[in-house]
DNA sequence: TCAAAAGTGTTCTGATTACACCCATGT
DNA sequence: ACATGGGTGTAATCAGAACACTTTTGA
């Protein structure tokens, strides 16, 4: 088999629901070519790991909880996508219920880290914008897939918060009264009995996935 | 930024409608150690092509159309996918209208060629079988998507032809009648006018897509 | 008492399903 | 004449969309 010299590296599409909606978490570089610019979390991936650890790495070093999953997005591999030298670039998203579960943490190669909102994303490094891109196409089809609403909820949600959820991931508006039609069909959602007090307006019950 | 040794392979998922249903084109490895079994067409990313030109080249080479559409599958990174050293592999899918697009065509390392149902797989060297086996279930999700019906039918085709394709694609039968109503509906299936004759039974009409 | 979000049903529309018989052709 | 797939309509059911007011709480 031949030998390339291409850098085979993950990149994470860290996000969260936050005040401006669908939110990722991005790094600045500190140094040349891509100095000031920011950047998913990644790493270049080791002989010794399989590409779903090096992604699994990346997160477990940013964040304090264990058990972040990850999957897959999309691998991008054009040739100028570093202009340092060649590589690939294999995407993943991870998909956080709170954005406080970041750690800080910044080294010789990040200057500063912050949350942006998926539609006012400051200057990117590499492609990143390309894969931050196809991360909110693919999201969109995502909404119905198993898991996908509940890594981005509490274990124990309002029903509004759910209807947010699906609200940003869709792009649309939806209708209170219809949507607690669905979710009173929908088995894997289950009310806990409790109710989330002490906010300034009506106790609304709280809910769990099953 | 570090280097590392691991090599970047594209593997191609050639999908056509045949007698079997589903059916994907595989070649049989004639060296060690994966002797004899069969295998997905691919080849390793060169430093000077992007992943989707590597693919379009691996398909270029076995089909004599130069219009096959490429489409990125998934990404396939365990340590110990190819046992001869560390790889990972960027599938692909390519759906032909027709078998008999593949060009015959052998050398060094393969020794034969040919057509598998999906259900009645041979013996698949490395992670072969996974790949396959990803491929089948996003298959079912790409029903609805653009283009995906399309190129696994030709230019012209009737309504029975059609049908056929999404039954096998859904692994559903359809009733003829509903299935009709809902392409008369469909703005992108238009009549031709034309009707298929020469076969042992009452012509039918032609359609494409627009 | 006010602001803010919680909670709650009905009607209409369009889409999906189920279902059976005659037609045109080549052999 | 017969075997084979082509072509056609209606009724029932289900899912999704539109729509507004009262309730409960903390400030």
């Amino acid at each position: 088999m031949m030998v390339n010299k291409i850098i085979v590296a993950v990149d994470t599409v860290i996000l969260a629901i936050g005040d401006k909606g669908m939110e990722v978490f991005l790094i600045k570089i500190k140094n040349e070519p891509y100095e000031g610019c920011w950047a998913l979390p990644g790493a270049v991936v080791q002989d010794t790991e399989s590409l779903d650890d090096a992604a699994k790495r990346v997160i477990q070093q940013r964040v304090g909880d264990k058990r972040i999953h990850v999957k897959q997005l999309y691998s991008f591999g054009e040739v100028d996508r570093d202009v340092r030298g060649r590589s690939i670039s294999v995407a993943y998203f991870a998909l956080l219920s709170d954005k406080k579960l970041i750690k800080p943490m910044l080294n010789e190669q990040y200057s500063e880290m912050g949350w942006y909102g998926v539609d006012s994303l400051p200057k990117m490094a590499f492609d990143h914008a390309d894969i931050l891109k196809t991360a909110r196409i693919k999201l969109t089809f995502m909404l119905d897939e198993v898991g996908v609403v509940s890594k981005l909820l509490p274990k124990k949600f309002t029903l509004s918060e759910l209807q947010k959820v699906h609200e940003i991931l869709s792009g649309k508006k939806i209708d209170k009264r219809n949507f607690v039609k669905k979710t009173k069909i929908d088995d894997e959602i289950v009310d806990t009995g409790e109710m989330k007090k002490g906010e300034a307006f009506r106790p609304a019950k709280l809910f769990r996935f099953r």
